[in-house]
This record gives C-alpha cells, structure tokens and sequence, in this order.
DNA sequence: AACCGTCAAGGTGAA
DNA sequence: TTCACCTTGACGGTT
C-alpha cells in the first residue's frame, strides 16, 4: 500500500506488542466493585490508564502511526462523577495534556449505547457519555474541530429514519459548543439503519461531518457504488477526512463467522480515489495487521 | 496462573 | 422471547 506522506494511519485504542507488557488503557471493573470500592479506586485506573496511553502514543509515533483512535474504557464508570473530583486529579490533567502536546490526530468512538435520537434517560445517558469524551479532549488541550473526532452511529431508526434524523439533529443543540465543533458521525452496517446518503440531511442541518466506512458500506450500500458513497462523505469535512477500513472475518478467515465480524488482518486495498485522507484501521490483530499490510512503516 | 461465568447502557435481527 | 452483538473483551471469583 502506497501511504502519501502526509497522510496519517492508525488503528483502533488497543496496541498488541504494548498489552502483552500489560500496557493498557482499558482497566475497568464491574458494577459490584465500583459500589464497594468507589471514586478512589476509580482514579487509581484511571491515572494507569491515562499514563500507558501516553506511552502508547509515544509508541505509535515511533512506528509511524500518526493516528489513534482513544479508548472510551480510560475512565471507569465516567457517568458517575466529574473527572475534576477524582483524587488523582492533578496528575491525571498533567499526564492528559502531555499526550495532547504528541503531534498525533486523536479520535474517539463512543460504544452503540449512544442514541442521540433517542429521548429520555436514554438521550441523557448519550449526552453524559458523549460530553464526558470532549471534557476529555478538553482536558488535553485539544482545540475543538473534527480533526479530534467524537465519531458515534445515528442509532437506532424507532421505525423512521427520517423522522428520527430530524430528531437527531434537533438534540445535536442540546451538546456543548465543544462537543457540537467536534461530533461526526458513521454509516451503518444493516440496511434497516443508515447509509451515507441516509446521513447527508443530518449534514446539511447542523454540519457533523460523514465518517465512510469501507466494510460497513459494502455490507449496506444503499444506491451508491463506493467510490459515490466516498465522495459523498469527502465532501462534508471541514479539515481532512477519517474514513474507517476493515474486511470481513466470513470472507477472509473463516466461512462460519458473521459477515459483519471484522477479520484478524487486512487484504483488501484501500482506494481513497486520488483524495488524501486519514485511515483508521478495524482489524483484530490491531498495529500488527496495519504493519504487516504496509511493510516496513516505521519512519 | 489459568479457567470461565458474567458483565451498565439500547436497539436490532437471528435463533 | 431470548440472545449475541455492536466501537474495543475484560473482570473477578474460583480452581
């Protein structure tokens, strides 16, 4: 694979060579041990996790990865306090904006419990999840803009899509004026939920840019051939594109799996169609499907 | 130290 | 109607 220079790849929020040290940014706990140990224990996690993912992006411009997508795991139980009262608090700031001084493009992906459409507790558990990852971006210093991603799924259709995109984009206004500068959002993998066309009127309404999927397109792509569906995403962003690559387990690895499973490695080429963009890569084997697929990256 | 049942949340489709 | 799955398996009690 040809990587134009200024051009940025990564991988998704888990490094392989760097876990098997037991460098990892996703300690967490059950629900039992939060209520029996608390915010103390919490914060303990948490400073571990924010100190290995500074040395996970450390280790990532080292190989030549100039983009990572960020766990949402950093911080055990985030709903339930203020990142502010945590007792390691200070050294968790100090330690959050040395990562954001690293010249890498940081991205998130909240979980597929987020239903910004939804209503309710349900919207207000989206938005406490989504706002607790800008406090983070916020705590590293990183100027609100699309180039720091907060990429999520519309969710669910509740049996309309258009009417329930309306509503998306009406409780988009609900969002801090951080949150709203950095929100994007992706194309689905069933065709009862979202194509990239589907998105295109949540774009033009309140401006997230269109995250495209390679996989998750070709599992539904609407009308669009890729290439369309590509440049359909291309052109709602604001600083240069992310776009998402994986392949299928079921046609790869293994004819039992689900067609949606993503594989190990990576085989397919990417066609960015003669546009620069950022690639986030969706394997299993994370750095080292990436490594493999592009030869001797370090630089 | 290795095993394995279980684990916050919402919507969805397959079993 | 139950269950696995999704962005990203990991926790924790038991052997």
């Amino acid at each position: 694979m040809e990587v134009e220079a200024s051009q940025n790849i990564g991988y998704a929020c888990i490094n392989l060579s760097l876990q098997a040290e037991k460098v990892t940014t996703n300690r967490g706990m059950i629900k039992k041990t939060f209520q029996e140990k608390g915010i103390a224990y919490a914060s303990q996690l948490a400073l571990k996790n924010v100190q290995d993912l500074l040395t996970i992006v450390d280790w990532n411009l080292a190989h030549g990865f100039r983009i990572f997508r960020v766990s949402s795991d950093l911080f055990p139980w985030a709903s339930e306090y203020k990142i502010s009262s945590l007792p390691d608090f200070s050294e968790i700031r100090a330690t959050l904006e040395e990562i954001g001084r690293r010249p890498i493009r940081l991205t998130v992906h909240p979980g597929p419990f987020n239903h910004l459409a939804g209503q309710g507790h349900v919207l207000e558990n989206t938005i406490k999840d989504l706002e607790y990852h800008s406090d983070v971006f916020d705590l590293m210093g990183l100027r609100p803009s699309h180039w720091n991603k907060i990429n999520i799924h519309a969710g669910g259709t509740y049996g309309d899509k258009t009417a329930t995109l309306i509503r998306f984009a009406q409780n988009f206004r609900l969002l801090s004026e951080n949150l709203r500068a950095r929100l994007t959002i992706e194309n689905d993998d069933r065709p009862t939920l979202y194509t990239v066309t589907d998105l295109v009127p949540v774009y033009e309404t309140i401006g997230t840019p269109i995250v495209f999927d390679y996989f998750h397109h070709s599992l539904n792509p609407g009308y669009q051939t890729e290439e369309e569906a590509f440049m359909t995403a291309y052109k709602t962003w604001d600083v240069r594109p992310v776009v998402h690559f994986s392949d299928s387990r079921q046609t790869r690895e293994d004819p039992k799996a689900r067609r949606e499973a993503h594989a190990d490695w990576l085989y397919s080429p990417v066609n960015t169609y003669g546009k620069e963009v950022d690639i986030v890569f969706e394997a299993k084997m994370k750095e080292q499907a990436v490594m493999r697929l592009t030869g001797e990256m370090t630089i």
